[in-house]
DNA sequence: TTGAGATATTTTGTATACAAATTTAAAAAA
DNA sequence: TTTTTTAAATTTGTATACAAAATATCTCAA
């Protein structure tokens, strides 16, 4: 099963699968030996990818030594909610022009139509992936390096919150006219209409109850 | 001139330390023996530290191997001018209740006067060292610990740009005031002209011209 | 049976070691 | 002199090793 790896990119990258895919479960401890068993390499770069993603928030330092997959309070949702309601629209808007180009229009309606295809087969986890795909399709399109870096970390939270079901969507059945509105509004060039709308979008798609 | 050091977390405060001083130049490689050398520590807790720099932004990887301070383009700076502009306010928003403390308002006023010290006394690097106190007060005041985390890396290459005289405040009569109007609308409640003043205060505090 | 104390085991954190890769320096050719 | 080739010396990246710390296990008493 294990696999030789080349770079440490490609350990930080299966460390990210490992606990994205819910493999690593977030309440036993991150045992360094058995991950550097499994990826057949030494503790010495488990331990450099371990400290990469703590410093992005996927990983937590235990109280003394060792480290866990983060657990996320009601709180930190809400604060990356809110973060992402204040970046994605300077992201969005960067993104109009490259939407010129027929190549990323046609992109991006292939994952409108991925998302409708999982919102019509009842496949949550899916819906969540394309729903994901999205807004990483337009921060990267932006070219805004800053926002797509930071964009990356908090990515990778969602999709450890996505995986442990804290994601409610409000109703499926809005999710896909949701996102038409900001395919229309980015086509259309409406920037106000998009400062309003995404954080309406980013927000309430979380129900937290608990903390 | 080595000095033996205890946890990681002071081997990076140590690297940051030297990075904002300017004692690393990002001219050249750093060299892990060296720093490891002047901590008195193994290069192991030294490249780890250098790798959440380096996830942090402060730290470059060069092409095939090694790494550099981080040099900012024109670009870059911009960037990190509008994800301020866009996440401080949210972070001010959430200190006023905190400023009902007169204790919190105590240290806010003692933070204006350092910065009137230093414009008084046309100490830039003193200047640029207090509006940085002013911010991140107001942020850690915020309880929001996603932007938090997100601005002590945005304030370490705030650092570096200041270090590197790419920070030419537009003229240092205007900080103080600005940082009075700020004050002002926090002890008065004032969101919107918090949300309005915020961009314009820190943003065309830098005029980049290169790239 | 339950709890405290002591002992054994695991796990981390750091040092040392070594091979692969990269950079620097030197030598040879144009 | 300038460029190209070759060789030496750094420097990184990873493995192994070991001590300190933390966790788990066991023993014995209440």
């Amino acid at each position: 099963m294990s696999v030789t790896l080349k770079s440490e990119e490609t350990v930080v990258d299966r460390l990210v699968d490992m606990i994205s895919s819910g493999e690593l479960s977030r309440a036993e401890r991150v045992r360094e030996v058995e991950i550097s068993e499994r990826l057949g390499v030494s503790r010495i770069p488990i331990r450099e990818a371990m400290g990469r993603l703590e410093s992005q928030g996927v990983l937590e330092a235990r109280e003394r030594g060792g480290m866990n997959v983060k657990a996320f309070s009601a709180k930190q949702i809400n604060e990356i909610c809110r973060v992402r309601a204040a970046l994605e629209p300077i992201a969005m808007r960067d993104s109009i022009p490259h939407l010129e180009l027929q190549e990323n229009r046609i992109a991006l309606n292939a994952i409108i139509e991925e998302l409708k295809w999982a919102v019509d087969h009842n496949r949550r986890g899916e819906v969540a992936r394309a729903d994901i795909a999205f807004h990483r399709f337009l921060i990267d399109l932006s070219g805004n390096d800053l926002i797509r870096k930071i964009w990356s970390g908090l990515e990778l939270q969602l999709r450890i919150i996505f995986r442990l079901e804290l994601y409610i969507p409000t109703n499926l059945d809005e999710v896909v006219p949701k996102h038409l509105v900001l395919k229309d509004m980015l086509l259309r060039g409406d920037v106000e209409g998009l400062d309003q709308t995404v954080s309406d979008h980013v927000w309430p798609e979380f129900r937290v109850a608990e903390d």
